[in-house]
DNA sequence: TGTACATCAGTGAACGCGCGTTCACTGATGTAC
DNA sequence: TGTACATCAGTGAACGCGCGTTCACTGATGTAC
């Protein structure tokens, strides 16, 4: 029987106990950072018994690297959004996805450790490995509309310039744009570094940049 | 008595042993992650009691941000033996610059990692903060002879593009330049890919390539 | 040159604790008929 | 519509283990005189 309704009391069976342990997972990783989360202290937050969690993750590690999947679905959905279809022009367009990128990182501190700072390789984890490709379609989509509004005879390869994006904005997001206390204070804001790299970059390329 | 030179034996002080804890860090962080660095596994492989660390350390923290501040002097001294100087021209050696940093990355990953991944923050202390700062004034020299070379009305701030330089270095060789299973694969090499991105950016700068 | 003494680095034994993991189990859910 | 049964998610108790930390201690080193 399940009479709870967002309170404290559940049924026998949870009913979402792979999403809370994920969740707790999650805040874990802002309270103690990627060291502190445990298999038996996510199952404590989730209310449930320490050998509950084995019916969902093989272990710790595979929690971890489902929590950082779903971020990069997460981003990559937000670099889509910010990007809108490359509207009203590719390079307005590109540095609101910048700029989502970098509010990604601030507002999800946790996911961007569990996704780049959690320690746990890509390496034979193809679930993994498709939710990072997917969200950096998001870029490359981008990418390549920006060289697609350049003259002809002067377009960069557009997998080139997405791995550049990218690259750029992972490196002022966990430099200088995280959340939490390993920030490296800046003189300007992350998002105007992020802008006026994309505006140096893109006039370097060639590319207009209204 | 101390008659061991090299060997397993040594003398009732070890002698070295802070230096000896650090390196088993680095040791540790290269075969199981951040995570796997412990108090007790260090003073194992230091072949010391598991009370002996607390001499030099007052805990696991304590040593990875020590690991970690000798990082950033490793690294700031290949950065500033990769500048040479400036020689033999600004856009030339801010390259080898580059390069310089992905070799860091690369052939010390541990460093890397303790540096910017094992969740020790910097916030409240200053060696650490220090000895980053430090690492930083090789791109900041950089940065500001580059811009020098540039005509007078049209100069950046050299701080702006220390920073760029340093975003950029990191994304590259965080996502695409580490050594361990978290490195993405990319079309190019990441000197390559790093290299390009500075021609770009210098050029989108006005600064001579050359 | 020797001796006495202070300082210091590392010992080793001990402890409590929390984690990972296993196990037979049980309550809840879904479905075949 | 009801009943029987299979499946499955979570239980709770148990275990061994390794870690962090403390403690009185002892061996080695350095130095004052």
């Amino acid at each position: 029987m399940s009479w709870s309704r967002g309170g404290e009391s559940r049924s026998y069976h949870h009913g979402n106990l792979r999403e809370a342990l994920m969740k707790a997972a999650l805040e874990l990783i802002a309270e103690r950072g990627p060291t502190g989360v445990t298999f038996a202290e996510a199952a404590r937050r989730a209310g449930v018994s320490p050998a509950a969690p084995y019916r969902h993750f093989r272990d710790r590690d595979d929690l971890l690297a489902t929590v950082a999947a779903a971020g990069f679905d997460r981003l990559g959905a937000a670099l889509l959004t910010g990007w809108d279809d490359g509207k009203p022009s590719p390079a307005k367009a590109f540095e609101r996805m910048g700029r989502a990128y970098l509010d990604f990182a601030r507002t999800h501190p946790a996911d961007y450790v569990a996704m780049f700072e959690s320690g746990i390789g890509m390496e034979g984890n193809a679930p993994l490995q498709q939710a990072s490709q997917r969200a950096f379609g998001a870029l490359r989509e981008a990418a390549e509309a920006v060289v697609a509004a350049m003259p002809g005879e002067a377009r960069p390869p557009a997998l080139m310039v997405a791995l550049h994006t990218w690259a750029m904005a992972h490196g002022v997001a966990s430099l200088f744009g995280r959340a939490d206390n390993a920030r490296r204070k800046t003189p300007m804001p992350p998002e105007e570094l992020l802008e006026a790299a994309f505006l140096v970059y893109l006039k370097g390329l060639g590319a207009p940049t209204g």
